[in-house]
RNA sequence: GCUGGAGUAGCUCAGUUGGUCAGAGCUACGGUUUUGUAAACCGUGGGUCGAGAGUCCGAAUCUCUCCUCCAGCUCCA
């Protein structure tokens, strides 16, 4: 998507929060550290970020992470001697003329780009470091509360891949010593539930360098997962008027030629040959669906059309944008194509929120926010299609997220050229952000598809698309999930829900009755008989996240009950055997959260 | 794709300056044991040290190319 810059707005400097300043102004101590051990480089930019701040540098021979401890070293003394930040201003002749001086190349090049006659400078100490910045800062630098060098890489001078590519060093910083701590915490709890490494271990996915990097497979457990979520969407969707569908995972070029995915699309595979017609792999799935909209004639009563298909399309991400399950190349993605008429746009945005709200909440991310993608109203001419259609669609989106009660901010000049949308972010239990949803509203391919339906007055008139996923991909949803319950699953979407362990070889027997019972019941249950301690296996069933253990011995053979324990060496107790299944049905039933 | 880092058994890791450095624990397999709420005991396997080439009398160790992963950048109509 073209993105318009946004206009570059005066900076309100009292609404610069405070922490915001200290971690801008940790940036300038960062430079001025480093100049201490590296003299001769070179300085780029460096701003406040979330949780720290960054500074570009170039080096004159790379440093590694290793130095980066000397220089927090100095960055605390820095800290520690209290310097006072002061502003002043000089001409723009002085300022070129100081970077010529100091060999600041790249600090001369942001300056081209200041139109100002005099130029904003920080000057740290008694002119121990100064710095072009137009701030703000805190007063000095005894206001800068805990810090942590975090890490060093490679980043584009301005963001740009033809530019040279600068070292940027990473640094945490909080006002407060425990502030820190708990972030660094919480990074550490993250790395933990990071899925790259809970998924393989719980079995759940692999990848294999033979069958190819980002192509994901899902091991037997990951599977089930992904049939119970395939199931719930399913299930949910034709509650809420889907037809699914199912279509091929390749098509003639000339498909997305038509689409003009094909002319715009950097992901798509390389073509195929076939018969000497060229194909590709479906990058997405919206041109099938449309030609399964076109195969009849439409009326204005079959409107809205709600066509879904959980589908694996296949893009070509760049080999260093692929990332565990969150970026991969084949993707499921558990898309809808709604075909509305212009009229029923407002009420079919409502009722996708309704569903989104839903489904969501049983997934248990019911905490969102949702970004509302808007038009650049001050040059509107670029869209396509009605403005008042537009302003309508766009006001709805906002109404609809706001009845909903969902945090949600508009962003101007963000839209697509073909229609406004709305992207929702789940936050997970480690208070992080997840794009998951969309909901893209789409005035262009139904020209390029030429979707009409025949309205009440006989007269064709054309369709909106809302192009509609919910869990995004898949294979990227159960990423999501595995570092949200860091592997513990709700039981309905556990592999194994129930694992028995009979004591001794003489309680065999009855736990095979009990498997046989809940196998009845439709419970994903197993049984532990191997020859191997209680407490062993025990200990790794508790690895493996299973939610519900029964331990049976002569005990529970002659009550005819069932030791429970719960996940977390939780022991629930003596149970009757109907009342554990009945209670776990009920469970996996609601889709409890535990 | 770019910059930097990493790759030793299924897993987690050890392996000083190139010379018994191919190791440990867990796993797997075989046996003993028949267990009451997070690791019983004994034994046996298992690795072209990511791949290929090179330097050397000799390479896990040095050099080059490639592959994969990680961090970040860029990208994500």
């Amino acid at each position: 998507m073209k993105k318009s810059n946004p206009k570059k707005k005066k900076l309100d400097f009292d609404a610069v929060p405070q922490v915001e300043k200290m971690r801008h102004t940790a940036s300038h101590v960062l430079a001025q550290a480093v100049l201490k051990f590296y003299p001769d480089t070179k300085l780029g930019i460096g701003p406040a970020i979330d949780n720290g701040f960054y500074y570009d540098f170039e080096f004159k021979d790379p440093i590694s992470e290793e130095d980066l401890e000397k220089i927090e070293k100095e960055m605390k003394r820095i800290i520690k001697a209290d310097l006072p930040m002061k502003q002043e201003f000089v001409s723009r002749e002085e300022a070129f003329a100081y970077f010529k001086e100091k060999g600041q190349p790249y600090k001369a090049e942001l300056l081209e780009d200041i139109p100002d006659e005099q130029v904003s400078f920080y000057v740290t100490g008694d002119n121990e470091f100064r710095d072009m910045c137009r701030g703000p800062h805190v007063e000095s630098t005894g206001k800068i509360g805990a810090i942590k060098l975090q890490s060093i890489a490679g980043a584009y001078w301005r963001g740009d891949e033809k530019k040279p590519m600068l070292s940027r060093i990473y640094g945490l910083a909080f006002e407060t010593q425990e502030e820190l701590d708990k972030h660094l915490e919480m990074l550490e709890e993250a790395k933990k539930r990071d899925h790259r490494k809970l998924g393989p271990q719980l079995e759940l996915f692999m990848f294999s360098d033979l069958v190819g990097p980002a192509l994901p497979i899902l091991l037997p457990k990951g599977a089930i997962i992904r049939r119970e979520l395939e199931r719930y969407i399913i299930a949910k969707k034709e509650h809420y008027g889907h037809k699914f569908v199912n279509t091929p995972h390749i098509g003639k070029s000339d498909l997305y030629i038509k689409s003009k995915h094909w002319q715009k699309y950097d992901a798509m595979m390389p073509p195929l040959n076939i018969d000497g017609v060229e194909y590709t792999l479906k990058p997405m799935n919206c041109p099938h669906h449309f030609e399964i909209y076109r195969n009849s004639a439409k009326s204005y009563r079959d409107l809205p059309l709600r066509i879904a298909e959980n589908a694996t399309v296949y893009r070509y991400e760049k080999s260093g944008e692929t990332n565990g399950l969150l970026r991969v190349r084949a993707l499921t993605q558990d898309d809808s194509h709604w075909f509305v008429r212009y009229d029923q746009i407002e009420a079919e945005i409502e009722r996708a929120l309704q569903l989104m709200k839903e489904i969501y909440e049983d997934m248990g991310l019911s905490n969102y926010k949702a970004e509302i993608s808007i038009r650049d109203l001050e040059n509107t001419d670029k869209y396509i299609g009605d403005p008042k259609v537009w302003e309508n669609a766009e006001k709805t989106l906002e109404a609809v997220a706001t009845k909903f009660g969902i945090e949600n901010k508009v962003v101007e000049g963000e839209a697509a050229f073909y229609g406004p949308k709305i992207d929702l972010r789940a936050v997970d239990s480690l208070n992080r952000e997840w794009q998951l949803m969309t909901i893209q509203l789409d005035f262009n391919q139904p020209d390029n598809f030429d979707l009409v339906y025949t309205d009440k007055d006989g007269t064709e008139k054309k369709v909106a698309v809302l192009h509609i996923a919910i869990l995004g991909s898949i294979e990227r949803f159960l990423g999501i999930l595995i570092e949200h319950y860091a592997g513990a699953f709700p039981l309905w979407l556990s592999p194994v829900q129930v694992r028995i362990l009979p004591i001794a070889e003489a309680h065999h027997d009855y736990a095979n009755q009990l498997l046989a019972t809940m196998l009845e019941d439709g419970i994903r249950v197993e049984v532990d008989n191997r020859n191997e301690t209680l407490q062993y296996r025990i200990r790794e069933s508790e690895m493996d996240k299973t939610p519900y253990l029964l331990i049976v011995g002569d005990k529970e053979i002659n009550t005819q009950t069932v030791s429970v324990r719960a996940r977390g060496s939780k022991a629930i107790g003596l149970m009757q055997t109907d009342e554990f299944i009945r209670n776990i049905l009920k469970e996996i039933k609601d889709k409890a959260v535990k």
